[in-house]
DNA sequence: CTACATTTGTGACTATTATCATATTACATG
DNA sequence: CATGTAATATGATAATAGTCACAAATGTAG
């Protein structure tokens, strides 16, 4: 697991010296799926680089209420924690294993010094909250511009995507949950996708055609 | 001016040797009202720093709908614009003074040298980019949880907050189309509140009560 | 004051999404 | 294969938002 680490620090484009130093501070931590990583209003005191697997954050409101915003996979870092941290803030968000996930976790308090010292980690932290930005402008892309049907189907080519599968794995209910809405009108416009042939509809299975 | 600049950069935090290189490195822009800063598919070389005004970003898709994104008021520094032209992206948003603004204009080569000799200079960079996240997050809580009577409340008073002031100088025709919904629409709303007794109306402007 | 453009108000209708009630189907387990 | 639970399907109805048409009002320039 520390050959595919460093691989993937490579991949990034950090330097050896900087890649020798993460994998000497960090640790290993690894996550079944469906388990939830970090929770609204709970803070961390580090930085997960993502190594294998996929994360699933999202936004939720105070009345439970989440919306979908972003996946975090391979060889990306949560940017996010950090400023959360620096600014002693509480996550205003959730992160969920999607799959079984391998991480390494970054101690906060390293952060600085490698920004001061590497180009490569400026560059790793600017390019990681600029991904991430330009994520939650779709979504509220399509939150704000798209009809739940089409929605619907950006989430299942997205997922189709991300996975490289066919498959999602998902009952209804749970796909309503990620996009804000009834487990009723899923079925319903899943129906409709099915009619026009865009999708083939199984129990707690959607194959995208 | 260049004294009101160099009071907002210390109240940001920043040390006396950075305050002074950006003094020198720099140049003032001045842009009046409703003036389009950075437009959609555009990209800029400079990092904008507000001294004062309001700026209003937004997200605009291909049909020319466009969202209210976050405001940027004196003292912040638009941290998009870094990654943006770091990664010689186009820009996705487009920033128009809401206020008569000044701002100083950063060009952008020197960002990476401030943010490896000063600690202040990477703390501004990673507050601007949270402060930017946190607002939009709750960007999608409003359009995704509320409906558009609550979100236009919401503008109202957070416009309230932003200018001090009880008035909101706009025709709803901008109102309806700053929360992507139709004048129709607003002017129902509105209506309702004003029955409610939670503003008044005058042509062209809307009192919060 | 008059003429005119812009802004605002409202009724009528449609489209989309949400909600409730109630079937029906699929799968796991004994 | 009988049975129970979770998942899915679907009709009926309501709530919310969008659209069109046109009327009324407000402010401005001559």
């Amino acid at each position: 697991m520390r050959d595919r680490l460093d691989e993937i620090l490579q991949g990034i484009g950090l330097e050896r010296a900087l890649i020798d130093e993460i994998k000497q501070q960090g640790r290993l931590l690894k996550i079944v799926g469906e388990q939830p990583l970090i929770s609204t209003g709970v803070k961390s005191g580090d930085m997960p680089l993502v190594i294998s697997g996929t994360l699933r954050v999202m936004r939720e409101d105070e009345m439970g209420n989440e919306v979908f915003l972003y996946y975090l996979e391979g060889g990306e870092a949560c940017a996010m924690s950090i400023s959360c941290c620096l600014s002693n803030q509480l996550s205003g968000f959730k992160a969920v294993a999607e799959t079984d996930a391998v991480l390494w976790m970054v101690p906060m308090h390293l952060i600085d010094d490698w920004m001061s010292r590497f180009q490569s980690f400026r560059k790793l932290i600017v390019d990681s909250y600029q991904a991430r930005f330009d994520e939650l402008m779709l979504t509220i892309d399509s939150i704000a511009f798209m009809k739940m049907d089409e929605r619907l189907m950006k989430y299942l080519l997205d997922k189709k995507q991300s996975s490289g599968s066919y498959e999602i794995h998902k009952s209804h209910e749970q796909i309503a949950n990620e996009l804000n809405t009834s487990r009723v009108v899923v079925s319903r416009l899943l129906k409709k996708l099915e009619r026009e042939e865009r999708v083939a509809l199984y129990r707690n299975r959607v194959e995208v055609l």
